[in-house]
RNA sequence: GUUCCGGUAGCUCAGAGGAUAGAGCAACUGACUUCUAAUCAGUAGGCCGUAGGUUCGAAUCCUACCCGGAACGCCA
């Protein structure tokens, strides 16, 4: 239930049970166009039918009802729109006086579920990139939101540490790392690790065209069809056949080196403030399936093909999926299978979220269709948390290109950045420089991330993205900003009210009431945003919640105002439009600097 | 070929079937002896891909088509 806090809506439900014998399931106050004088909207073509009446006379009676009442000053009936303003301490004392507990309005009534999100799944052959940033970004955001509207999250990874990639990176180790380590050589040991794979795929290439030229027969085969036929390329594979045999020397070197790369991305994750609750290893998962294969085997939910494979029939739009290969071996989404029940005997959720790319958008219709046959569960229960490539102006990012944007480095830069920003607005030395920069820096980043709505493709323009300005992290964090400062300087704490009595009927003007206006909108905007897995439209939302903010602090004079009464209600009218603010951010996982 | 996603201002994007389609950036005009100008006020900019349909009402729903991207492996 929305918009609980007004006195009004269950006012006109009660109304409405009486002229008519129903109310409809829900009114929502939506705000009212800036124009046209009211706070509120009361929309009577959404339930005029429910009603069984007519919109516009609807909305007459409505009015007629409300003009009555002594929390509304005012009512403008135009077609089926009831256009109301409030009595102003009714209109605060419903919205922004109960900022703290407006996120809770948000939580499912009786709908609280476990659930459980999947994010990131590196692999560990290369430090991680923008694609990597938003996946983490949305990961961590959407734990974030589903936690703070009241469900029970389990946050888990599941990297891939294992396979071809891996050895790929060993292989160029052994050959031509002369046993450096990251302590030697001062690296960052994802990055040391990342530097080797790179290697490899140079001296591939190499090997490549040189048998393309020796040999007439290899011109056109692709590089795949000829991985096992360089010198390189066989050594991969055969290291990886050392690794599955368990062969101690190849196993070694790869824990030796997964470690380094696992140290690497634990600076990034912390960086980022991601944080799981559990991580898998495919190297101790990967097995994992097969057993269920067979049982649905016997049980005749899939088939197995004359040529050995074992598969099953998903009808028209889905195809035939094979999900043992002819000589017995896993695929891909038989791991996956696996990894689910995993997860399912370790947690137990009502639900299981995977933020995975949009192009395994097919894989995931496979694989909740399976596990549906299964029985495992009803493939509602599974979501994939889609979500499109970010492309840069000179087109995608291609690591064998060289055009990947690095997480650490992006980190660096948006620090630096943000770092000139605020020693240009300054004078005086900064003790917490460092911790501003990167409050401001990462949140401008996520932010930006978490703008787009999760399925479309970002564009990342370095030179456009990388702002502080306008429709920005940074944005928000200056409103919030603005007000601890004024806090300071009243000689208040941010985190109790500025005075027992508070008299909200002064805050009259058109900015204050928007920010109460903004504010009773907060528990719908985060119901939505956690209903639908997404949550760009609480970055929209902060963004105007601050907007108005920013007008209100240009025309209403807070420490100046003329006395001491409307001083104190636009002291507490400040103090709560932070702590919504705060409260917004820290649900997207962004900082909330004292000062900038 | 089939399926999915997108197409809204010069650019990047918002837009629960509802009022006159919005924001930021870029361009132009203006506001800092003031609680932080990372700000604010203003001007200009639109056959909402095209054509039909449903509806009291469509950028939003349906159908067809055009354009861009992705997926359709015994790869992961």
């Amino acid at each position: 239930m929305v918009n609980m806090g007004f006195k009004l809506v269950s006012g006109i439900m009660d109304f409405l049970e009486e002229e008519f014998g129903t109310s409809p399931s829900s009114i929502r106050l939506e705000p009212c166009p800036g124009d046209m004088g009211g706070d509120f909207t009361v929309n009577c073509f959404r339930f005029a039918q429910e009603l069984k009446t007519n919109p516009m006379n609807l909305a007459g009676r409505v009015g007629e009802f409300l003009r009555g009442r002594p929390d509304v000053e005012g009512v403008d009936v135009v077609k089926a729109f009831v256009n109301i303003r409030m009595a102003a301490d009714a209109l605060h004392e419903a919205a922004i006086a109960r900022s703290n507990e407006l996120p809770s309005e948000a939580s499912p009534d009786g709908g609280r579920r476990k659930i459980l999100v999947e994010y990131s799944a590196p692999n560990t052959n290369k430090p991680q990139h923008l694609g990597h940033v938003r996946n983490n970004t949305l990961g961590m955001a959407l734990v974030s939101l589903l936690k703070r509207v009241g469900h029970d999250v389990v946050a888990v990874n599941l990297v891939n540490d294992r396979g071809i990639h891996i050895c790929k990176s060993m292989v160029a180790y052994r050959q031509f790392g002369n046993g450096a380590t990251p302590e030697s050589t001062g690296k960052k040991g994802d990055h040391f690790v990342g530097d080797f794979y790179v290697k490899f795929e140079e001296e591939f290439r190499k090997q490549l065209s040189e048998l393309r030229s020796s040999a007439p027969d290899a011109a056109d085969k692709s590089a795949d069809e000829l991985f096992g036929e360089t010198e390189i390329g066989r050594e991969a594979q055969e290291t990886l056949r050392e690794w599955e045999a368990e062969n101690p020397e190849t196993r070694n070197l790869w824990s030796m080196m997964n470690a380094w790369v696992f140290d690497g991305f634990e600076a990034t994750y912390k960086r980022m403030g991601v944080e799981f609750d559990k991580t898998y290893l495919e190297s101790n998962t990967y097995t994992l399936g097969r057993d269920i294969i067979l049982e649905g085997l016997d049980k005749g939910v899939f088939q197995k093909r004359p040529d050995g494979a074992v598969v099953i029939d998903l009808g028209k739009k889905l195809g035939e999926k094979v999900v043992l290969r002819s000589d017995g071996t896993s695929v891909y989404i038989t791991q996956d299978i696996g990894t689910t029940l995993k997860k399912r005997e370790d947690f137990a959720p009502d639900i299981q979220v995977w933020v995975v790319g949009d192009e395994q958008k097919r894989h995931f219709e496979v694989l909740f269709e399976i596990l549906e046959r299964l029985g495992v569960a009803s493939k509602n229960n599974f979501h994939h948390l889609a979500y499109g490539m970010v492309n840069l102006p000179s087109g995608k990012m291609k690591s064998r290109e060289g055009t990947v944007v690095d997480a650490d480095d992006l980190f660096d830069e948006m620090a630096d950045l943000a770092r000139k920003a605020t020693l240009e607005r300054h004078n005086e030395a900064l003790d917490d420089l460092e911790e501003r920069a990167e409050s401001i820096g990462m949140g401008a980043l996520k932010f930006m991330l978490l703008k787009f709505n999760p399925k479309t493709t970002i564009m990342f323009n370095p030179d456009e993205s990388v702002k502080f300005e306008g429709d920005t992290g940074p944005y928000v964090q200056y409103a919030c900003a603005r007000i601890s400062s004024i806090l300071r300087k009243a000689g208040l704490p941010i985190d109790s009210p500025v005075a027992e009595q508070i008299d909200w009927s002064l805050l009259d003007t058109p900015h204050e009431r928007a920010l109460s206006v903004m504010a009773s909108q907060y528990p719908f905007v985060l119901t939505k945003a956690s209903d639908a897995m997404d949550c760009s439209g609480i970055v929209s939302y902060l963004l105007d919640f601050a907007k108005a903010f920013n007008r209100f602090y240009r025309e209403c004079p807070v420490l100046g105002a003329k006395d001491e009464t409307l001083r104190n209600a636009r002291l507490e009218l400040c103090r709560r439009s932070r702590e919504l603010m705060a409260d917004g951010l820290k649900t997207l996982t962004v900082d909330v600097p004292e000062a900038m």
